[in-house]
RNA sequence: GGGAGAGUUCCAGAGCGGCCAAAUGGGGCAGACUGUAAAUCUGUUGUCACUGACUUCGGUGGUUCGAAUCCACCCUCUCCCA
């Protein structure tokens, strides 16, 4: 079985412009193939993570692939799957952006050896004179057609700015650049990016003559129809600091069950065999497959020690032994006391666990806290310098959130 | 350039001089039920020193005993005409 059928028993196609042109490309290991990603914050999230592992999939069918980093596009912001205009990031903000990034990538990817190339944008896009642009490729673009195209229908509504407008322009670039200096044959992106990425093919073809070819991969949805990896906080980070691997591995172990499946075929390497076996699950037994689940993604983005970690804390928690080992922690000292002991709201409050003391206040009053397993009912409570005697308590908010506040 | 309209709490969207910390829906949080699922039901959802006080309704000033609500100017956005 060639990556491709792979690609596609996982249901991660979603259109393309020529199936078998793409398969024979890719299967036969000659695509040079680029993804690009637009540095809109500091941390890669979940849906770049889709795109990394097919990278990853690709690269390991012996492709090889381009990650293109949007230090330029990121100046302009894809209008694409948004209905509001974005906020302008400050150059700063991008360049900054673009070295998390990189790091991030190159923990997924091999790019030793010629065997991934890691590009940013910017170096061309920045230098671009906007007469010679226009002359150059701006012929080739119908703005009829432009207006025709998916992306920009949905923001004909709200309003699109001609700087937005443009981004299809600088994306198709890219793709027209990186195929003449890279040979690169081939675009891989979210199904948001199809319009954007038939630019690409298309200026390829009027400039030069020649075919390439773009694929989209479905977009990670829920069955609700929203995007997954996002939570009330945001998104969900691969970077440990802003998503610890505790509460990565949470968020994929609280999957509902109709997408359980769907996320392990679409963002894990676990062999299609053993995928199929997990779906004749039903039930309270799915929560197999969903520990599988967490834990295959947090092994593959924080490593194989912080999974078991994880794991080993989330299963002892849910089975009421604490472990307290992997817990996200607060460290107090004696200044957070006032004679000897704390007030549960500040408690709480000191711990980050709520956002203010009126919300603790709520909380406690419904009955969601509890302090080493004992439910706390009075917000005037205190907790004692002796309940510290271990060095720590464990707070529980709600029936999943666990925090250890150690006492130095 | 001319004309019309809009900017309200996390989002959508009511309010149009005091009864407004602001309807309703969504989302969030918590409780019940469960399987760390979904659905459902209940409570809650500005901050704090929480039977009270304080800060919010694009910005700045003004009218008024009192303004999210009226006036002036400004900013931003949408629509129509050019």
């Amino acid at each position: 079985m060639g990556v491709f059928e792979e690609l596609q028993e996982r249901g991660l196609i979603a259109q393309m412009t020529d199936e078998n042109e793409i398969k024979e490309l890719i299967n036969s290991g000659k695509a040079v193939f680029y993804i690009g990603f637009d540095p809109t914050a500091d941390s890669l999230h979940v849906g770049h993570f889709m795109a990394l592992c097919l990278m990853k999939r690709l690269q390991m069918a012996g492709n090889k692939p381009i990650a293109l980093i949007g230090g330029g596009t990121g100046m302009i912001g894809d209008p694409s799957g948004k209905t509001d205009m974005r906020k302008m990031l400050t150059k700063e903000d991008i360049e900054h952006n673009c070295e998390c990034f990189k790091k991030q990538m190159s923990r997924f990817i091999d790019f030793g050896e010629d065997k991934a190339i890691m590009v940013n944008n910017a170096d061309w896009l920045l230098n671009l004179n906007y007469i010679e642009l226009l002359r150059e490729v701006g012929a080739c673009f119908s703005v009829n057609r432009m207006l025709t195209a998916e992306c920009y229908k949905q923001r004909m509504e709200r309003g699109l700015s001609f700087l937005e407008f443009n981004y299809m322009i600088m994306q198709s670039y890219d793709f027209f650049s990186l195929y003449k200096k890279y040979g690169c044959n081939l675009q891989f992106g979210g199904d948001d990016q199809w319009s954007n990425m038939l630019g690409g093919t298309e200026l390829i073809r009027r400039k030069l003559g020649k075919d390439a070819y773009a694929m989209t991969i479905n977009l990670l949805l829920n069955s609700e129809g929203k995007k997954m990896g996002k939570t009330e906080k945001g998104a969900v980070w691969l970077d440990a600091e802003k998503t610890s691997p505790f509460d990565f591995f949470q968020y994929w172990r609280n999957v509902s069950d109709s997408d359980v499946i769907k996320c392990l075929k679409m963002l894990t390497f676990v062999p299609m065999s053993e995928i199929n076996e997990l779906a004749k699950l039903e039930g309270s037994e799915l929560n197999k497959a969903k520990e599988i689940l967490a834990f295959e993604l947090t092994k593959l983005v924080h490593g194989e020690e912080e999974a078991q970690k994880a794991l080993d804390g989330a299963r002892a928690l849910f089975s009421s032994k604490s472990d307290t080992e992997n817990m996200p922690s607060t460290e107090l000292n004696e200044s957070n006391l006032t004679d000897g002991k704390i007030n549960i709201i500040d408690l709480l409050s000191v711990t980050g666990l709520v956002p203010s003391k009126g919300e603790a206040r709520r909380l406690i009053q419904q009955g969601g806290v509890a302090v080493d397993d004992e439910k706390i009912t009075d917000f005037k409570a205190d907790i004692a310098k002796d309940n510290f005697a271990k060095g720590y308590v464990v707070i529980k908010k709600g029936k999943k959130v666990f925090h250890k506040a150690i006492l130095k």
